[in-house]
DNA sequence: ATAGATCCTGGACTATCGTCGAAGTCAAGC
DNA sequence: GCTTGACTTCGACGATAGTCCAGGATCTAT
């Protein structure tokens, strides 16, 4: 399928596509007219791209997985490796996130409770 | 106190204080000589911004917060719904990550199953 | 065959958040 | 009085991640 359709299907847009394409994240063919022709599968890659991206990994080492990935399977054990550190990083993610909405539930406590700007 | 005793306290850069300061989010007086002349209620303010900024707010919103703050007391009613605005945000974000941390696990699992690229 | 939509590439531009350098000022110790 | 170190401003530079445009090619439908 082409640019335009694989925007819309993933939400992400044919520019950012692109720009992803020119830093070695995704890989396309091309049709006889040299044209983008994305396959089925790579619908679930891109989105998967997206999450890794959503959690805060760096397009760096997005491309880093990617290579791996499209090294084959002999890759495998380094993918898990990655995956495995990348959910140590969510978890701290979590805690920090978790430390957050406490210490502003204080704050907003503060502010209920004394009705006064406490030194915020 | 000097920027650079301030900085070192505060674990922001004295570039990055500046900058801050150019931005609007700090106000500091000068000294006879010119110098910035931070006070100790300065150092918690700087440390509160510095989690709004973790927890992905930006420069302008904080801004934004900034002169809300530096208004006076009668801007309290807005800084409070800021603070829930946040909140919800941040609430959000948990969600997020909570999601996130459950289809990293599930993408784990399909390698520690199958030993074989899945997709992924 | 031609119009209109879609696509191509390369490079320029934007936003966000710093980070740094140059040239000059100021204060404290010797 | 002079050196040294920390400070001042202003503007340039850099990383990250897009976003867009110009000019040209190609595809689809009439």
């Amino acid at each position: 399928m082409q640019i335009g359709e694989f925007s819309r299907i993933t939400g992400i847009g044919a520019y950012t596509l692109r720009y992803y394409e020119k830093k070695g994240l995704i890989r396309v063919e091309r049709d006889p007219g040299g044209r983008r022709d994305y396959r089925e599968a790579d619908v679930e890659w891109v989105k998967f791209i997206k999450r890794l991206k959503d959690t805060g990994m760096l397009l760096r080492d997005i491309k880093y997985y990617s290579d791996l990935r499209y090294a084959g399977d002999q890759t495998m054990p380094e993918r898990m490796e990655l995956l495995l550190r990348h959910r140590s990083f969510v978890e701290e993610q979590q805690r920090k996130w978790e430390e957050y909405r406490k210490n502003l539930d204080d704050k907003i406590e503060i502010y209920r409770a004394r009705g006064v700007s406490g030194g915020l």
